[in-house]
DNA sequence: GCGCGTGCGATTGTCGACAATACTATTAGA
DNA sequence: TCTAATAGTATTGTCGACAATCGCACGCGC
């Protein structure tokens, strides 16, 4: 009968992708580092395992594995027989940051030009655009946030990808702890962006290079209060 | 009696400082790192949990965070219930891994010339040396290693070392794997190298840059046979 | 002969308990 | 009163065992 095979054997592509379960350590390092880079825990503050074992519902042995994870990526430090530590983010430690993230951004925007970056530059735009209307400063930075992490997305390199997720997530919890000193008074980030991803319309790379050493001078200088000279 | 007084009440200082011992994950995720970049553990091999543990004299628990560790470089990739897996490097992989030590290095090499390029040029032509006396293969690719990790560690930013290393054990594993297309008949390797650190020595950044970018695109082009054209 | 369901073996995922270490408060002595 | 040794407590480090899941081979039915 033909009844039967009107029926759908499976169900529609939507409800079945996502399936695929992530591992439980990752789960909770993403989740402890989602906390560490929104201020939920902040920095230089310990981490006992009892604690946040119970608070997610899992044993010990999969919590510290997950935090193995952060520990790999700088975001925590061991002290052994004394526990994990949240780093602190001195004047120092926000000039190397910036200094990688110039690294992999200043890459990942050669490549954007080596491929279609008339497209990346529309892409870009449309956050610009939803950072020009956030109300608050919190929506602002996470556009802000949004528009690097895209930037990076844009060059298509798994490896660029990971290291800038990375940074990110120091430059997070670096605006939430110096959120004062992160204060941009008028609209000048805004624009900032938009001369970036207009660059890449215009297909002029220099121009891209140009702009991002600066915007990452400024924000340097923004957040270190220029405390810190180039050594 | 006056010998007693004679015997140190301390051990001299060298004997004592290096006390500070690392955790156990780090020591174990140290040994596994080394065992895959060394070839001793091929790419694609799954890495059985009991078997290692016995092999290493450690619990499971342990050892599972110390893997953590290196799934978090991207060494290993893990599936849920079926276990933990060395990376394979197909040629796709071999471009993006030297796209980002590019970034690494250029940014590096930028910082050294804004610093001192005179003495890291003596500095890198030491290796440069070693190099040079190498009597078999294996001995030029470690110094060949060793020129770049040098290179990186004398810009002196814990970031770029750190993201650096990462970078280089994969590289190590891929010349392991691949060492029968990483033939350098000649000496040309060595010559490269030694222009890169003239280049410091010059205090010409421009000329560095480029023979950074030659330098990376050679070594690529060696290790995929030209399969893969520039996406 | 071919496809499908089922049982088995092996490996991973998770948990609780024990041991070791470091910090803290207390108390005795000078 | 201040120093120093000490007991106590809390936390981390490690281990072994149990439960869950997956891949594979065998056997049955069509």
């Amino acid at each position: 009968m033909a009844t039967k095979a009107a029926v759908p054997q499976v169900a529609p592509r939507s409800a079945m992708e996502p399936l695929v379960q992530e591992s439980t350590p990752s789960m909770i390092a993403g989740r402890v580092r989602e906390a560490i880079a929104s201020g939920l825990i902040p920095p230089g503050s310990q981490l006992g395992e009892a604690n946040l074992a119970r608070e997610l519902g899992v044993s010990r042995g999969p919590l510290r594995e997950g935090l193995q994870r952060l520990t790999a990526e700088g975001l925590l430090i061991s002290i052994r027989n004394r526990g994990l530590f949240v780093i602190e983010m001195t004047p120092e430690r926000v000039q190397d940051m910036y200094l990688a993230r110039q690294a992999v951004e200043r890459a990942a925007a050669e490549r954007i030009h080596q491929g279609d970056p008339v497209a990346a530059g529309a892409s870009l735009a449309t956050v610009i655009d939803v950072m020009a209307s956030a109300r608050d400063q919190h929506a602002e930075s996470a556009a802000d946030v949004s528009f690097h992490e895209l930037l990076v997305s844009l060059a298509a390199s798994p490896r660029l990808s990971r290291m800038h997720g990375i940074l990110i997530t120091e430059t997070r919890m670096c605006i939430n702890a110096l959120s004062d000193l992160y204060v941009q008074g008028d609209r000048v980030r805004v624009e900032e962006h938009r001369a970036i991803a207009q660059s890449f319309s215009d297909r002029d790379p220099a121009l891209t290079d140009r702009l991002l050493v600066a915007h990452m001078s400024d924000a340097v200088h923004r957040l270190t209060g220029g405390r810190v000279e180039q050594g």
